[in-house]
DNA sequence: CACATACGAAACAGGTCGTATCGTATTGTT
DNA sequence: AACAATACGATACGACCTGTTTCGTATGTG
């Protein structure tokens, strides 16, 4: 127990991210079914041993490449519930925008192999944060106790999804500005007290 | 000239129907990607050929599965701009909503071999509806001229694509009139001039 | 040194896509 | 009735992919 060293050779972190970065480059490229670990591995100059080695399957690769693309970001606290959710949304836009390319790669999360892993890691916190934002915006009186959280943040995260993964249209800030200047003027009230957190 | 009939035999349409019957079954359970144009032949009883002759490729065959699983509907028009955006969410939710077990069914339309023939033969043809709905209440008087159609019409199709995508929860019907409520009583301006379609 | 693990290369079985070929079935035309 | 044209089911095929396994080699620790 002297040691928390493992034994053995060690796993080269550089040639993980090598893999990440070349999945990610086809992902985009190619789209998910057009992606093979094959591929991958011949981009890179390793052996698909080193990419099964690391995750169990094709979708848990794609899962990881998209996770690594998107960071999670601190949660907004200016005191305003308007720039909260605006920098919010921003933090949003910026995950699946990357660059115009990734299309396919924002589009893949939505395969069966891959989103469980990504509700687990990604959606669920980014939920979470929003809905922070909104209990304190509560708690200031910027909105009534009876909001219905998530439809306020469903509707801002639905709209860069379609915007970006369906009409591939990048959202002018101003926009976001006019939706929650609407969402939270006029803000949609619960209907009954149950929680709802979505992906059971 | 005599004849508008087509020589030889003739397609069976009713080996189409069950061909697409089936293989939405089939999407729906095992996604894209799990989908064998072989088991869906297995399963209706049929020859691989009979499907390809119908569809180029997998994209295709798919394509043709949520277009025949969605439809179009009238454009509404009641005179009132509140009441024609809410039934064109309605319209939305019920071609994304069939069936529970179909939610790999919608999500496979964001495959790339799967999503330009859906935008041609479906988005593109939705966004002109909206456009009509927002133009009409222009003319009413009800929206101001400069309006934005496209994110009025994106967050209202985002929230529905977030809702039952992502998250798998049904939305309340009220909760798209307070949406809609809040778009139509501060609608977002347009910015400058330049039409907008998506997909270019 | 021994040990444990990562690595690249290669072979493998099983599945899939999309094509091609066969003989048969079903239609309209002559 | 014979024919042309097409759909159909069955089957085989080459190319590719997935995910596993095996092998020899490289790189670390005690």
């Amino acid at each position: 127990m002297a040691s928390d060293e493992k034994l053995g050779r060690p796993t080269d972190e550089d040639l993980t991210r090598r893999i990440l970065e070349t999945a990610g480059r086809l992902l985009g490229e190619y789209g998910y079914a057009g992606l093979s670990v094959e591929k991958v591995a011949k981009a890179v100059g390793c052996g698909k041993t080193a990419i099964y080695r690391r995750y169990a399957d094709k979708g848990a690769l794609v899962a990881a490449v998209v996770r690594s693309q998107v960071e999670l970001g601190a949660t907004p606290d200016s005191g305003d519930v308007r720039a909260d959710l605006l920098e919010h949304a921003r933090q949003n836009q910026r995950n699946q925008e990357l660059s115009p390319e990734r299309v396919h790669g924002m589009r893949a999360m939505f395969e069966p192999d891959v989103f469980p892993a990504l509700w687990e890691g990604f959606f669920k916190h980014r939920r979470e944060q929003g809905i922070e934002i909104i209990d304190r915006a509560i708690a200031r009186g910027e909105l009534p106790a009876d909001v219905h959280h998530d439809i306020i943040l469903d509707t801002i995260a639905g709209l860069t999804l379609y915007r970006q993964s369906v009409k591939r249209i990048h959202i002018d800030e101003r926009h976001y500005v006019d939706i929650i200047d609407a969402l939270v003027t006029r803000p949609p009230r619960r209907l009954d007290g149950a929680d709802e957190t979505g992906q059971p």
